[in-house]
RNA sequence: GGCUCAAUGGAGAAGCGGUUAACUCACUGCCCUCUCAAGGCAGCAUUCAUGGGUUCGAAUCCCGUUUGAGCUACCA
């Protein structure tokens, strides 16, 4: 037995288990040609960043489309940040927006025979791994301390050398495995480093599916492969969690561009086949003229709750990502405004290669546009859905009466171009409350604001004319000419020209008639159609109404 | 500081050596109209961060500058 096997063994006594094994164990996938397999892999710290469901929609995307394979696998190896929940809450999210994993962590189980999916479950699979290297002197036992490792990074810098544990540097990496035994049999602590034999002065080759060809400096970083809390370090998982788990292309953000490096010599040194990289853009946020990440710190919109809570249409912030994701969506959405966006093929090649800003206007606008396109019931049972959870107000118009609260929803809705009242279903309860009569009289009984050109005799004339003359049973068309007719006896010219050329005759419009109709019934200068509210409210609350703004 | 990537109107962008520099959102004006929403029309970059080069010809290719972003942990 060499001094190697010795160290090994005295480091993993219990791993019986070789690289050969897993590679058994978990073979190659049976997939069809260009069958893409990405896995979305976020830790459990908090809740889904706008940015990671952009991530997750990408790489479910592809899967879907290619007829390859989603998966979720829990990053929980930094317990210090760990949220208690948050993976469970991060799934429950990302399903809200329809993306749903193939294979993976699903919370209280698992599926699929690649696991286990939670990076904390998979320590026999990293620590066969790291056994293998350390006997084969690829990885070795460090330890420094966190004082070493300051000192260090002090002298460096006053040296104006890249810092780091590297080279020369790597102090723990000349200890002869002997050596090493001899510490860890004293009780020091460590944590296990990889030996990388590059120069930075080297440069790599790399294509990136996004970012395009890059040459890169070879990395020469001794990296912490196994932490003291017996966790690998994300490069590490990401080389054998990636590798056992047969994932073909890695899709992330690219903050991790930086390291690939590090990810391609670890590949490299243990033989293992590369994946593809494809580095997706971060999404940005204007700040004060500068641009940044969007942080969930800062940005309210950074957390995917953000439009949970207000209502948005959750079909249109898959939408508006669909637009970051691939510049030619748009345009083809466009001739296909009734398809299922999921028809629509993602490439590589029409992503973007540097961060957008995100748009609110425009996430505003495509969620108006896909609230309109909604049928009254569909509208319903989710204006319903969100309201059961968010907004009790709401919850209690649609429970009074559904079929009256559709027929509010449904003025001018069932048309080509329907009406684009609601950006989000929290616009809705402010929209529509008048409608109701409680409501209606608290709002009265605020007092209602009259264009002041009107004395109190005149608004009261154009009311009780209004009521004598109204039949609800008419069509439109002859509703508003009976309105014209009587109105223009009290004065209000048919419209604006005929006032232009006779302004004596005149002392208003048939739209001044109409604003003090409106605002008797609905305490508001602006509202949908007026035939349509009047035919909701029905004569006799229209007569109730009059009667007491009257008094 | 070092390394990497990027730069087309307020925002997202098309553009791949010859275009009047598409399109979407926002904005502005006009029209339509009972208000609003919707719709229609028009406007919104004589110029693609900047300076140089290559070329008959550059937003497109090359170099420098500037600006921005990301990374530079026993975090992911």
């Amino acid at each position: 037995m060499t001094d190697y096997e010795k160290l090994a063994n005295l480091i993993f006594p219990d791993i019986n288990l070789t690289i050969d094994d897993l590679e058994k164990r978990y073979p190659k996938r049976d997939l069809k040609e260009g069958a893409i397999v990405d896995r979305f892999a976020p830790s459990p710290t908090g809740f889904l960043h706008s940015g990671s469901l952009f991530t997750a929609l990408v790489g479910y995307k592809f899967a879907l489309q290619t007829g390859g394979v989603f998966m979720l696998r829990l990053e929980d190896t930094d317990t210090k940040r760990e949220i208690e929940g948050s993976g469970e809450k991060l799934l429950t999210e990302m399903k809200e927006f329809g993306v749903v994993p193939m294979e993976g962590y699903f919370g209280t189980y698992e599926e699929g025979s690649y696991g286990p999916y939670c990076q904390s479950d998979r320590a026999l699979i990293y620590n066969t791994v790291i056994k293998d290297m350390i006997r084969r002197g690829l990885a070795y036992p460090c330890f420094c301390s966190h004082e070493d490792l300051d000192a260090l990074r002090k002298t460096q810098e006053e040296k104006k050398e890249n810092p780091g544990y590297y080279g020369e540097y790597a102090k723990c990496s000349h200890l002869i495995p002997s050596e090493a035994i001899k510490k860890i049999e004293n009780g020091e602590s460590y944590i296990i480093r990889f030996r990388s034999t590059g120069n930075h002065l080297n440069k790599i080759h790399v294509h990136d599916l996004i970012k395009g060809d890059l040459d890169l400096s070879e990395n020469d970083q001794h990296i912490v492969i196994l932490k003291s809390d017996g966790l690998p370090t994300y490069h590490f998982a990401h080389l054998c969690d990636d590798h056992f788990m047969r994932t073909t292309i890695v899709m992330r953000g690219e903050e991790w561009l930086s390291s690939l490096p590090i990810h391609y010599e670890l590949f490299n040194t243990l033989g293992f086949e590369l994946p593809k990289y494809a580095h997706l853009p971060v999404i940005m946020k204007q700040d004060n003229g500068k641009r940044r990440k969007l942080s969930k710190r800062l940005d309210q919109e950074a957390a995917v709750s953000y439009f949970l809570e207000r209502g948005y249409s959750r079909d249109a912030i898959v939408e508006y990502l669909f637009t970051l994701a691939n510049s030619n969506f748009e345009e083809w959405r466009l001739s296909h405004m009734n398809d299922n966006i999921y028809d629509f093929d993602f490439s590589f090649e029409k992503f973007n290669v540097d961060g957008a800003l995100f748009d609110l206007d425009k996430i505003n606008d495509i969620s108006k546009e896909r609230l309109s396109r909604l049928s009254k019931e569909e509208f319903t049972v989710k204006a319903l859905e969100y309201a059961n959870k968010y907004d009790h107000n709401l919850k209690d118009l649609i429970e009074r009466d559904r079929d009256y609260f559709m027929s509010i929803i449904n003025i001018e809705r069932e048309k080509e171009n329907p009406r684009k009242d609601y950006v989000k279903f929290e616009d809705v309860f402010d929209f529509i409350k008048f409608f109701y009569k409680d409501y209606y009289d608290e709002i009265l009984s605020n007092g209602l604001e009259f264009n002041e050109k009107f004395n109190k005799g005149k608004i009261k004339e154009v009311l009780l004319t209004h009521l004598c003359s109204l039949d609800l049973t008419q069509d439109e068309q002859t509703w508003f000419q009976t309105m014209k007719d009587t109105m223009e006896s009290l004065g209000f010219a048919p419209n604006k020209k005929e006032l232009r050329d006779n302004p004596n005759k005149y002392i208003g419009t048939i739209g001044d008639a109409s604003e003090i109709i409106r605002v008797a019934l609905t305490g508001r200068k602006s509202s949908p159609n007026l035939y349509y509210v009047e035919k909701i409210l029905t004569n006799s609350e229209i007569r109730r109404r009059f009667e007491n703004v009257i008094k």
